[in-house]
DNA sequence: ATGGCTGGCTGTGCCAGA
């Protein structure tokens, strides 16, 4: 099973770029973030005519995740437990950043999507939510990983994990995707007994997943690595290979993100 | 570089992103 995650940067806007990604590379799965669409705006019935099958959480604007799978989407649920002032359904916030749902191929997989907040400027109330947000989803990862089931969460994080992580660091130290408690945060996550899929696959530096639109980081390739996979134990035994997809930041009118893939034995 | 693009909006400039 292939499973890819690419913040799109809004579905309207990349509904080209999208469209011919996903003919080109026949993902099983695209967990998708930042469609920037609510539910009725989604051009689903696109997807569905390629063979998918559609769920969204989608907001007006902002934010907004989705799936799509060849497989069956089961058990779908929409938002991150734990909000403060929790809705009807006792989940979420206002801002639509997570959705869940099974795929059962050869295996049963329970995929997360998360699009986690930006969080600045650090230090202020936008990095608070985003530390608040990463306890709730420690909380959610801990319940999984005690499962003790095949299962992922994958997503546009907005952290660097390491120095090797981005082209150049230094920029980046008091930035909410780099501060050290955005790390911490990150490897207590990691620490819960998560396997991060593409440090399984690859050490070395210079592996991005982001390049911003401005200064012509592209062409610099001045990026960060900030999408990425965390596996359960039993997932990570079926990890067959991970990779980033970085040339798709080279195409036309391109998302300032690319997509970053697993393939599971599942 | 405390912002050089880009996307969305009910906008005719602003906010958000990272």
């Amino acid at each position: 099973m292939k499973i890819a995650t690419f913040n799109i940067n809004g579905v309207k806007a990349r509904i080209d770029a999208l469209t011919n990604w996903i003919d080109d590379t026949q993902p099983d799965v695209a967990v998708l973030q930042e469609i920037k669409s609510v539910d009725e705006g989604f051009p689903r019935e696109i997807f569905e005519d390629k063979g998918y099958n559609v769920e969204t959480h989608g907001q007006k604007g902002f934010n907004g995740v989705a799936l799509l799978s060849k497989f069956p989407l089961e058990d779908v649920t929409r938002g991150l437990p734990g909000a403060a002032g929790a809705g009807r359904d006792g989940v979420d916030d206002e801002e639509a950043r997570y959705i869940e749902a099974t795929v059962v191929g050869d295996k049963a997989v329970r995929i997360c999507g998360l699009y986690l907040p930006n969080g600045n400027p650090a230090p202020g109330p936008k990095y608070d939510y985003k530390l608040r947000w990463m306890e709730r989803l420690q909380a959610r990862a801990a319940e999984l990983i005690s499962h003790e089931e095949v299962a992922l969460m994958c997503g546009d994080y907005n952290i660097i994990p390491q120095a090797e992580d981005a082209a150049r660091p230094d920029a980046w130290r008091d930035d909410a995707l780099f501060r050290l408690e955005s790390r911490e945060a990150f490897r207590r996550i990691l620490n819960l007994g998560y396997t991060e899929a593409f440090r399984a696959r690859e050490a070395g530096a210079g592996h991005y997943s982001f390049w911003d639109y401005q200064a012509g980081a592209w062409d610099k390739n001045d990026g960060i690595r900030i999408d990425h996979f965390l596996l359960t134990p039993q997932c990570a035994d079926l990890l067959n290979n991970c990779w980033i997809e970085s040339d798709v930041r080279g195409r036309e009118k391109p998302s300032d993100h690319v997509p970053v893939w697993v393939d599971l034995a599942a």
